[in-house]
RNA sequence: GGGCCUGUAGCCUAGCCUGGAUUGGGCGGCAGUCUCCUAAGCUGCAGAUCGCGGGUUCGAAUCCCGCCAGGUCCGCCA
């Protein structure tokens, strides 16, 4: 499928290289969108001034005097060192148009690739249920996921579940040597009934008994020994221990829409000695170092400053570390995915390059593309759940829905059943918090505010959605389909402008996949709803008395719905048809 | 002490990589808008020394240097 924008992009960069040939220049053609009203497309001339020794505007009207009209191109303007395009917008609607009607929930996807691809996101260590600061981590990998599947890869998202070391070992030992008494029920558990909410209580209780008593501290450190030397009584006590908080992290994923298709567990590579293999590798490097029995590499050669330039990835009582087996499960991952995408807390930093530089020395083919994310603060500080001062995903999730299902009553409760406000509420509610996570950029630090939050007006997903419910709404009210239509009767500003919005969506699946920049999705969706709304406001459809047009019109709002649509589900946001 | 990231109207944010056409949006505020497909909408108004100071350039929010503020890291922890 070649979707029109392209065909139009394709055929203006032929033209363009032709007649930059004659004119005796070379650069790299790029286009670029210009401010509305100027054009389609435009190829700004200002970097081939010194080149011609001529001003760019001189330069963009000579272009233009050697262009000529033909099949995408309507019009061509040179306007202040800018050559701008304008294509056929009947040529285009007709063609957008059909490719969506015909494609539906296709529409927008991208041809399939050969690339497999592992987006590694959450890993989470499953003591205790997720907070909002690490909320931003499932819901930027899935998205990414979600977004990679879209662009034609072949896409797999991991989990990479921390099974043993110090936080399931305290939560082991919370759970064999503290009663109810010790630990008694958490408002949280008692609100939620989940698991992981009553597990967090044995972890901190067992965690601060740790800090005080050394004997403690010892059965602690002999627990994550024998996990490190794989022993398997105390991998399973310890799974046993963990499983359970495992699965309310799950159905707290599970209720925002994150999908996860594989729990990788960090025991797996002591198991089969593939954390040894790194180490014996390892050693031999160049970079290598030994200190008092215990084995590092000094990256100091690679750029890593600091305090300290010394990496350890095998201690002296022979145990590997974290990172050694981190590092034996991204060469598992190496083999297994030709692309890997890691999902990562901007803390995780150094821990990542020093992953990269281990798999560099030791050949891999690939490395992780990583994007990392700032933390979500609170505006009195940094979430910390030792001084209770923490917001919980399910707080979020609850809230949201709390407050959706209160919008909802609010406009509708007398028309609709408990059940509908119930299930819109819902969808509402999570939308709202996935898509005020997701329309920041990763790097940009968040101050957690609940009005914010909460907030369902303007750039929020509600707004999406109920352009999506309008849409839905007048196709409901119409009785028939139209195979045949005549999309070029559309010629109303906002009917043209929706069409150019619906025209551009494959080109943000690809720049938001290609570039891991699921922002962009979210801004686009936010302009297509609002040139629906437009549409809506100016261009009344089941009142058009002229037939065709109003046939024409009604193709339209179906193919804005499937567009809303799609892209909402690549957000993991649900389209609801009533709201 | 050093590394990395961020700093755009009262608040939030896009643009920064790949320098150019008047810095786009949203929230909040003010003023309008439902005999007509759901007003979670739409229209208008007010609000910006693009953190500060230099430099490169015909041209800097964008590139370079310095500084300031916030975040984050520099464990034989995970």
């Amino acid at each position: 499928m070649e979707y029109p924008l392209y065909q139009a992009k394709k055929e203006i960069i032929k033209i363009l290289s032709s007649t930059l040939v004659k004119l005796g220049l070379t650069c790299e053609i790029k286009l670029e969108k210009p401010p509305e009203e100027m054009g389609d497309f435009a190829f700004p001339c200002f970097s081939l001034a010194s080149q011609a020794k001529k001003s760019p505007v001189s330069i963009a009207e000579e272009i233009v005097s050697h262009l000529s009209l033909s099949g995408w191109i309507k019009n061509i303007e040179s306007k202040s060192g800018y050559v701008n395009f304008i294509i056929d917008r009947k040529k285009l609607s007709v063609q957008t148009l059909n490719l969506v009607i015909q494609n539906k929930d296709s529409y927008g996807f991208l041809e399939k690739k050969k690339t497999r691809v592992i987006v590694e996101h959450t890993s989470a260590n499953p003591n205790g249920p997720l907070h909002v600061g690490r909320a931003r981590n499932p819901i930027i990998g899935d998205t990414i996921a979600r977004l990679l599947k879209a662009a034609g890869y072949q896409v797999k998202s991991q989990f990479y579940l921390d099974d043993m070391g110090k936080q399931v070992a305290i939560l082991t030992w919370g759970l064999e040597n503290l009663t109810k008494k010790d630990v008694p029920d958490s408002d949280y558990y008692k609100l939620y009934k989940k698991e992981d909410h009553r597990l967090v209580g044995y972890y901190q209780i067992a965690n601060a008994r740790m800090n005080e008593d050394k004997n403690i501290e010892e059965e602690i450190q002999s627990l994550i020994r024998k996990s490190e030397l794989g022993d398997i009584p105390t991998l399973k006590k310890m799974e046993q221990a963990y499983l359970p908080a495992l699965d309310g992290i799950k159905e707290s994923l599970n209720r925002i829409n994150v999908e996860i298709d594989e729990f990788i567990p960090e025991s797996m590579f002591v198991k089969n000695k593939s954390a040894d293999d790194v180490v014996n590798k390892l050693k031999q490097s160049k970079i290598s170092g030994e200190e008092d029995g215990a084995y590092y590499l000094d990256l100091e050669s690679f750029g890593v400053k600091g305090r300290s330039t010394k990496f350890f990835f095998k201690r002296k009582d022979g145990t590997t570390l974290y990172a050694t087996r981190d590092i034996a499960y991204h060469m598992w991952k190496v083999k297994n995915a030709d692309m890997l995408v890691n999902i990562l807390g901007e803390d995780h930093k150094l821990e990542s390059r020093q992953v990269e530089i281990a798999l560099q020395i030791m050949g891999a083919e690939h490395l992780p593309k990583v994007i990392f994310y700032s933390f979500v603060s609170l505006p009195e500080g940094k979430m910390s759940t030792r001084r209770g001062r923490v917001v919980y995903l399910d707080d979020l999730i609850k809230e949201c829905i709390d407050r959706a299902a209160k919008e909802v009553k609010k406009r509708r409760g007398r028309e609709l059943s408990e059940e509908k406000i119930r299930n819109i509420a819902e969808t509402v509610g999570i939308g709202a918090l996935r898509y005020n996570i997701i329309k920041v950029q990763p790097e940009k630090d968040i101050v957690f505010k609940w009005e914010e939050a909460l907030n369902f007006e303007g750039n929020a997903a509600p707004f999406i959605q109920y352009s999506h419910a309008r849409a839905c709404s007048i196709l409901s009210k119409n009785p028939g389909k139209f195979e045949k239509f005549d999309a070029s009767l559309l010629n109303h500003p906002s009917e043209i402008n929706l069409i150019m919005n619906i025209a551009q969506f494959p080109i943000v699946v690809e720049d938001a996949s290609e570039g891991f920049k699921p922002h962009l999705m979210s801004l686009y969706l936010f302009d297509l709803a609002s040139s629906f709304n437009e549409f809506y406001r100016d261009c009344p459809v089941l009142q058009e008395e002229n037939q065709k047009l109003r046939n024409a019109r009604i193709v339209l709002v179906d193919a804005a719905r499937v567009v809303i649509k799609t892209g909402l589900n690549l957000l993991g946001i649900v389209a609801p048809e009533e709201m």
